[in-house]
DNA sequence: AACTATTTATAAGA
DNA sequence: TTCTTATAAATAGTT
């Protein structure tokens, strides 16, 4: 037991995973990776990144800096004068922003909820903080108050764009099916998104 | 001289690099580790991945697999029917789409040119291919020929996308289609419907 | 573009 | 699922 070597990393081969479970485990561990680097990549180059990942049912998870319309724009270019059906463009963008913020805002309330690093104090965090991604986990920083600022900007903002398009698309929810409300082609509700894997073995 | 220790990896701030040459190599050097990282997963978990990053001076890099319009179309849904203005957002993601083939095409062509992995024969390379992603260098194994068909094919499907686009956008070249630099992708992202949660595993 | 010394990322386990 | 540990990988600084 004690002197029972507890297996370091081991190779992998790079083909898909059999085992459904490793497959989420591996899935999860490695999607993390990506973002840590992204925002590594963001912080030590100063550049704009975005990252978009369905996970193997199908949930879409996403990184992005400054966030996902700031990309957008880089080729979306508001200040264009647009007369024709051009300006559906930033429409459509605004549509994929609404999303972003519903992932983002749905992560955020997922991170909160599980108390990402519980057992660390703040002071633990912020060193950690400074010599690693400023993304990692900032989150536990910001008191009560400010959580609640935060969600209700995000809600805001999304109250924001969702009457901007429903001006113009009025009955097509082209982008997620309908569920019962009105508003659910916006709020998906909180199905934590925490990961992909809803085995309710806890 | 020879027996001068090259000196290791050293433990880098995560502050911006100061000097821009180093910058630049940096971000070379891990945009690629991102990539690669990224196509791992495609490969350990059979998941679809988008990545763009704007380099230092502006210019958008990208990744998707399968293709970044495979990913748009995850929640574009082509099978709903649009009759409003609904459907600009198709629209909008063929132009996403030439800015991506843009990039492919350069990437791509500058690949060839630089003859990445030069003294390797293809025997080699389809090994190590067989260990790492696939993503690593499958264009030098195709014959000039393969190169100039895959090149048509871009060029020509360019060509269809912007004849539909430039129908609905006469004079707003918001992205600039002409430099030898072309857009690039956008990370999508959604927030699944309602019963995202659909283990099918049990 | 090659080359290491190290730092990081992680596959297995617990 | 979070933490641990042994290792495989990524990569900063050089040449």
């Amino acid at each position: 037991m004690a002197g029972r070597r507890t297996g370091g990393r081991r190779r992998v081969e790079m083909k898909e995973v059999a085992n459904e479970e490793d497959k989420l485990i591996t899935f999860s561990k490695r999607r993390s990776g990506i973002y840590k680097k992204a925002s590594e990549l963001v912080t030590l180059c100063g550049v704009e990144v975005g990252v978009t990942i369905f996970s193997p049912s199908g949930k879409p998870y996403s990184f992005a800096h400054p966030s996902i319309d700031s990309i957008a724009n880089r080729f979306l270019d508001p200040n264009h004068q647009h007369n024709d059906g051009a300006d559906s463009l930033v429409e459509s963008y605004r549509r994929l922003r609404i999303n972003e913020l519903n992932q983002q805002h749905d992560e955020f309330v997922d991170k909160v909820k599980n108390g990402k690093a519980r057992g660390k104090t703040l002071k633990q965090m912020t060193e950690e903080r400074d010599g690693e991604g400023w993304w990692e986990a900032p989150i536990e920083e910001l008191n009560l108050e400010g959580l609640k600022q935060m969600k209700a900007r995000m809600l805001e903002l999304r109250q924001n764009l969702r009457s901007s398009i429903t001006l113009r698309n009025q009955g097509a929810p082209s982008v997620q099916g309908e569920t019962s409300n009105p508003s659910a082609t916006i709020a998906p509700e909180e199905t934590t998104p925490s990961d992909d894997n809803n085995n309710r073995k806890n």
